[in-house]
RNA sequence: GCCAGGGUAGCUCAAUGGUAGAGCAGAUUCUUCAUAAGGAUAAGGUUUGUGGGUCCGAAUCCCACCCCUGGCACCA
């Protein structure tokens, strides 16, 4: 029997801004899942990448004066440091730029267009000449700009390619029906199913070269590209090598994706409509994440709230981060951050929890000649049942409650008042109990979960350095 | 406006008909192997947004109202 295949992916992340600690939420998220799947001896494809076409990423180097690909390829950079900034496992760093991703995107144009799901159609856009800028009806403020209410829209028309969004009502809904866990939380898919029930109208999927170039060439027309969305989706089944390597792909997918909530629409109908447009299969899954707010506002880089993942981690270390994003941040509800809470968190649970059983262990530990080295190995199954539920903080509470356990019996056995025979047997087990729960801690704090099982690995077991030193 | 979710201890949340719980913070105390860390104990909600109702009994069900969040398509 083959290995068993897990293909998780990310959204990829839109190249307009730096990274901050929502996203990074999500891209943890999603490398506990691999790091999860990988100790289950599963073959794991995890994907990430960048998103690079569209008209806020053109005007935005038209500003800077950049050629777009440059101001691509600083950006994407930039998200791809995540690697190390946040320890990911990622096998495969995407970019919507890069030549199989365009061929991909193209072939799969070809395919909705050949099942007549693509057709041109005139196309009326609302301009408001203060701004300079095409309105979409949801702008608007009685029917006008809402900065030039004086100024009359102006209505241009323009042929576009369109998507049969709408021949996709019933089949997503039969398909949502059949898979009931196909989005989680349940609200969400809950919502997604409403949506669609409401109807849905055809849409949009090129802009004129003329206006935007920058995007995927239309096959055979020289005269449009393709609507950011249309290319961006893509990424998830180019990763994989589609259409080349047919192999890999009927391999590794349908996968495992995981989206914000903002995301919600684009990833579990129109997508979906896409793959059943292509005649593919649709995604397994896909986990919607809540948003972080930063002191109960929004994250927001003009009103200063977006931290960047390693104004944390420079100072704290990944793990702090990863712990808070993964055991204080829900899973799926909106979650506040704030400096004071994540300080209290770090002090109570890192420095006075983990990390100081670890360093009152070892020095017991320094007093006994040698230790067994064998190591318990395997997830306990409660941390795993919450895994595959998405309950990240659920998952990781329990090993906290081991780190506790471990610390009243410790306060229980009073070991260092103890002969020294009698140390030696309550010490195996306390050191059995830290392996377990370092082995525990592997898919949540990598750089930790190594660090404790090598230092704890015997025949002979030394203090250390503290691993998260107390903040003052 | 319509739809969905939510308003429970200082903070973050749990408990969906049967005497309101946990973690953190704060208090007291014991202990010393440890990063003044760890253990124990007590306290903490005028009884769960407001006002009614059903029921032997409601945070939990029903009605009305107040407040918060999200969605109601081509912004990614």
């Amino acid at each position: 029997m083959s290995t068993k295949k897990y293909y998780i992916t990310t959204t990829i992340p839109y190249v307009n801004a730096e990274p901050h600690i929502g996203f990074a939420l999500e891209i943890v998220q999603a490398d506990v899942l691999a790091r999860y799947h990988r100790l289950l001896g599963e073959d794991v494809f995890h994907n990430f990448g960048a998103d690079e076409h569209g008209v806020k990423i053109y005007r935005k180097a038209q500003e800077l004066g950049n050629d777009p690909q440059e101001y691509c390829d600083e950006y994407a950079a930039k998200f791809d440091a995540l690697k190390q900034t946040l320890n990911l496992d990622y096998d495969n760093f995407i970019r919507t730029t890069d030549s199989k991703h365009i061929a991909a995107a193209q072939e799969f144009w070809r395919k909705c267009l050949a099942n007549g799901d693509i057709y041109k159609k005139n196309y009326k856009i609302k301009y408001c000449v203060g701004c300079e800028l095409e309105k979409t009806d949801s702008e608007l403020v009685d029917g006008k700009c809402e900065f030039h209410s004086s100024l009359e829209l102006e209505i241009y028309e323009e042929e576009n390619y369109f998507f049969r969004f709408s021949k996709y009502q019933k089949p997503l809904l039969e398909f949502y029906e059949k898979n009931p866990n196909f989005v989680v939380p349940e609200g969400k898919y809950n919502e997604i199913k409403e949506f669609v029930k409401r109807g849905l109208d055809d849409f949009s999927v090129s802009r004129l070269k003329k206006k935007m170039p920058w995007g995927v060439d239309i096959p055979d027309d020289p005269d449009q590209v393709m609507y950011v969305w249309f290319d961006a989706l893509v990424n998830y089944i180019s990763a994989l090598g589609w259409p080349k390597d047919e192999k890999k792909f009927k391999e590794f997918w349908p996968g495992i994706q995981t989206a914000g909530k903002d995301n919600l629409r684009q990833q579990t109908a129109i997508w979906q409509a896409m793959l059943l447009s292509a005649g593919l299969p649709n995604t397994k899954q896909v986990f919607i994440h809540g948003f972080i707010t930063v002191n109960g506002q929004k994250i927001s880089k003009s009103a200063g709230t977006a931290i960047a993942p390693n104004e944390i981690t420079d100072k704290y270390g990944t793990d702090a981060l990863r712990y808070y994003l993964l055991a204080k941040v829900h899973p799926w509800e909106d979650s506040d951050f704030t400096w004071q809470k994540f300080n209290e968190t770090y002090n109570a649970d890192l420095a006075n929890g983990l990390g100081n059983l670890i360093a009152r262990v070892a020095k017991l530990a320094e007093k006994v000649a040698q230790f067994d080295p064998s190591t318990s190995s395997g997830q306990a199954a409660e941390q795993n049942k919450f895994l595959d539920e998405f309950r990240f903080d659920e998952a990781i509470k329990i090993i906290w409650e081991r780190i506790s356990g471990l610390d009243k019996q410790i306060e229980k056995d009073q070991p260092w008042k103890l002969e020294q025979d009698k140390l030696e047997d309550v010490l195996k087990n306390y050191v059995d109990a830290i392996r377990k729960i370092a082995t525990g801690l592997q898919p949540f704090l990598p750089e930790t979960a190594e660090k404790i099982l090598k230092q704890f690995a015997g025949p002979k077991i030394k203090s250390e350095a503290s691993l998260f030193p107390r903040i003052k």
